[in-house]
DNA sequence: TTATTATTTAAGCAAATACTTAAATATGAT
DNA sequence: ATCATATTTAAGTATTTGCTTAAATAATAA
């Protein structure tokens, strides 16, 4: 009967507090969950870079791969699941696939890839 | 000696464009390293509820532990990570340990916590 | 000192990740 | 049709991740 669903033993705390922010925390989980695996994919270091490109400009397979000196395979299996998750998209053109940043993108990731410019960003054509 | 460092063969793009980019990403590569790490480490259902909490009170582990419904030990790792890349931060007060966002949290971070705001967050006390 | 509470750390493990190489598609040119 | 190019997909594998349980610290109270 003495059951406690809480970790430890509070004197400070509001215990009402904690149950609100369990619950504020509960409904939003699949929010929470969807905003998280965006962020997820560019947090790593190639599809970062691969979205940092795709940014500046609309690239193909071969070029990300030339650029970014990583096999073609590689490549693709980011640039799918990104696409997977409508972060980019592609036109083609022959038999070229050209991927760019997809319009929908989460504004927590654009934000990101917005805010990364360097030092060198200018000297691009 | 036709070894060839492309891998495919163009005729619309600008060669020097793919060598510009490529030299642009090089001389930033251990920028978008630490900088996916950061945001990898937010891509984390977990973490992010973590920080976004952070955000809008300071808690100890058990606190964490009762909102989330996660074990101690659970937690505690995530918040491990998140300490040993200056995301959190932390002040003891006796036995108990109170987790805060860490002021140097990065931009990118940053802005993502700042940017989840919940229907149901002004309930909260 | 011993016990209690809060938290971390370590070990183990299943699942996910990020490559590799090889084979499969798809479009375009001959 | 046959071949070449661009890309994807599949299978295999080493590494990383995120939990679990159990043991180790650390501060406080009795």
């Amino acid at each position: 009967m003495s059951e406690n669903m809480f970790s430890c033993v509070r004197t400070k705390i509001d215990q009402r507090k904690i149950e609100n922010y369990h619950r504020m925390v509960n409904e939003n989980k699949t929010g929470f969950k969807e905003i998280a695996k965006q962020i997820q994919l560019a947090g790593n270091d190639v599809r970062l870079k691969i979205l940092w490109l795709l940014k500046q400009d609309e690239f193909c397979v071969c070029d990300l791969s030339d650029i970014l000196q990583m096999s073609i395979p590689a490549i693709s299996q980011h640039l799918r699941k990104l696409k997977d998750n409508d972060m980019v998209d592609f036109r083609r053109d022959g038999q070229t696939l050209y991927y760019f940043i997809h319009p929908n993108l989460s504004n927590y990731v654009k934000l990101i890839i917005n805010d990364l410019v360097f030092e060198h960003q200018k000297e691009i054509i």
